[in-house]
RNA sequence: GCCGCGUUCGUCUAGGGGUCCAGGACGCCGCCCUUUCACGGCGGUAGCACGGGUUCAAAUCCCGUACGCGGUACCA
């Protein structure tokens, strides 16, 4: 049987970093078994659906690389992929389990059940349940005469379908990064299965849409592992073989925690996909980065491309405690494939960001030379322009570090440097010249190389550090370089 | 509280009874390179949560404790 797997968020917000990464391990087993990986959108809770979620979590993923095989932008055969154009499927679902004594419908009103539950615990249950217990004093199809249930089902009375959870049973099934997992039903509520609205619960249309879109893995974060148990009752409920489980450690933040948007934003990390392609990170860094957080391939590799990820990707190589976020290390991986890219594949991104940034990149031979400098110590790729703004305009002020090194003689030094090259024509304004003229400079007045380069730096780039000076230089040209000497004498006496 | 899952350097991890006085990566520190900042090179720092067992031998197996995380909804 060729592999089935889903991502199957809920469009409640933006993707979530930790959603991607679900949705990556999911596409990984996929690519590495030659199976088919499905997009299904789970929009049951109608009050927490956010309109463009769903469009976001499709760019999202195609931004990181991933090709859905089927979802609600390309069809398969196993459609509909939103499940609230399923909807009509679960009811009869629900009505099958009914009739084999699975599951019943119960028209507690929300006011009842809290009644119920503040009862239970005035009397020393801390936590109260629907349960096989409960249910026998509660209104429902279990302990109402059989006409009642007719006559309200008929008025249309409110109702939900709850699932009859056995009395005393174990549940046992094997998860692939857990090995086998035990639950105790007496500890399990009866689960709602169709709400009142007459939308299904998660529970039930997870259950039904995994079987009837025939998948056979359900690659899912560890946050479902405790409601794995009630989901493999109804397999067994109606009949059905359950797909193989393998629930994912989470993705913890640094300070502890599941990493919520709150805490993540508080510490610095963008948790919403589209921060970070907003943020002009590199898909590949991230992949990579995501891939590794909770995964190895058990080697000391660090870096490999999303294709050779799917080669190297199984379940039993994944860890199955939680791991933390770790900021500085996504932006290693970043720095790595900036440097991985080429020139010419960067230069259009910073045009770009630069021109955004009201920037005017001139030619392009300029902008190539610009990034060529500043390749080796930029880790993001609007670093480029942020680093580099002084080749695009004339710096309007100086950094506040730089000046502490902007010295009493400082003043001096680059106006004998700016005496050695203002002699050079245009054709002589070269890297080479440039530091001969400098070297000249530090020789003639017995100082160090740092006391003269340091301050025509800071004259003509308005940083204390940057890319080698003079091939800089050489390409701001000697009428920019010289007039902004002249700014900096002025200005810096 | 109850249920479940987890726990190897600060972080991500390798390791699955002897080859481990625990390996790699990020970070951090130092040195080298060097015109600054980086890059790069070299080196260093730091860890098997704890307590019992089992065994000739335990980071590795078992039990317990502690701690962490998740769940405990007509949310997913």
């Amino acid at each position: 049987m060729s592999v089935r797997v889903r991502f199957a968020p809920s469009p409640t917000g933006f993707l979530h970093i930790g959603g991607l990464r679900t949705a990556l391990y999911n596409y990984l087993f996929a690519r590495h078994h030659g199976g088919t990986f499905v997009l299904r959108i789970e929009d049951t809770d109608q009050t927490r659906y956010v309109e463009g979620a769903e469009d976001d979590i499709i760019r999202s993923l195609e931004w990181a690389g991933m090709t859905i095989d089927e979802g609600p932008n390309k069809p398969g055969e196993v459609g509909p992929y939103r499940q609230s154009e399923r909807k009509a499927m679960y009811l009869d679902y629900a009505k099958q389990l009914i009739e084999s004594g699975n599951a019943y419908y119960a028209f507690d009103t929300p006011e009842e059940i809290d009644e119920m539950r503040e009862r239970l615990k005035a009397s020393g249950n801390p936590s109260p349940s629907y349960d096989s217990i409960t249910r026998q004093s509660m209104k429902n199809s279990l302990t109402l005469p059989k006409d009642e249930v007719e006559r309200r089902l008929a008025a249309g009375d409110d109702y939900v379908v709850r699932l009859k959870v056995p009395r005393r049973e174990t549940v046992k099934f094997e998860d692939l990064i857990r090995g086998v997992v035990s639950f105790e039903t007496a500890g399990l509520d009866d689960q709602v299965l169709m709400k009142s609205d007459g939308m299904p619960t998660y529970h039930l249309a997870n259950v039904v849409d995994d079987h009837t879109m025939g998948i056979t893995h359900v690659i899912r974060g560890e946050e479902w592992l405790s409601s794995a148990p009630k989901h493999m009752l109804l397999y067994k409920a109606f009949g059905w073989e359950p797909p193989t489980m393998a629930h994912l450690p989470l993705i913890m933040s640094p300070s502890g925690g599941k990493l919520s948007k709150r805490k993540a934003e508080s510490e610095g990390i963008p948790v919403n996909t589209k921060d970070y392609i907003a943020g002009n990170y590199e898909p590949e860094a991230l992949v990579n980065f995501l891939a590794y957080l909770g995964w190895s391939p058990g080697d000391d590799s660090e870096i490999h491309s999303l294709q050779e990820l799917c080669e190297l990707f199984t379940l039993d190589r994944v860890s199955k405690g939680g791991a933390v976020f770790n900021h500085k290390k996504l932006m290693w991986y970043n720095e790595h494939y900036i440097r991985e890219t080429s020139v010419a594949d960067l230069a259009p991104r910073v045009k770009t960001l630069a021109e955004e940034a009201g920037l005017d990149t001139k030619s392009d031979e300029y902008l190539n030379t610009v990034i060529e400098l500043l390749h080796e110590r930029v880790s993001k790729v609007d670093e480029f322009v942020a680093m580099g703004s002084f080749f695009f305009e004339t710096p309007s002020e100086y950094d506040e570090n730089a000046l502490k090194k902007w010295k009493e003689d400082s003043p001096a030094m680059v106006a004998a440097y700016k005496a050695k090259i203002e002699v050079l024509s245009d054709d002589e304004f070269k890297a080479a010249a440039l530091k001969t003229a400098l070297e000249e400079t530090v020789a003639e007045n017995e100082v160090g190389f740092g006391k003269v380069m340091m301050p025509v730096r800071i004259a003509t780039t308005g940083q204390g550090f940057g890319p080698d000076l003079f091939p800089a230089l050489e390409l701001m040209g000697k009428d920019e370089v010289l007039s902004r000497i002249d700014t900096a004498l002025e200005r810096l006496r």
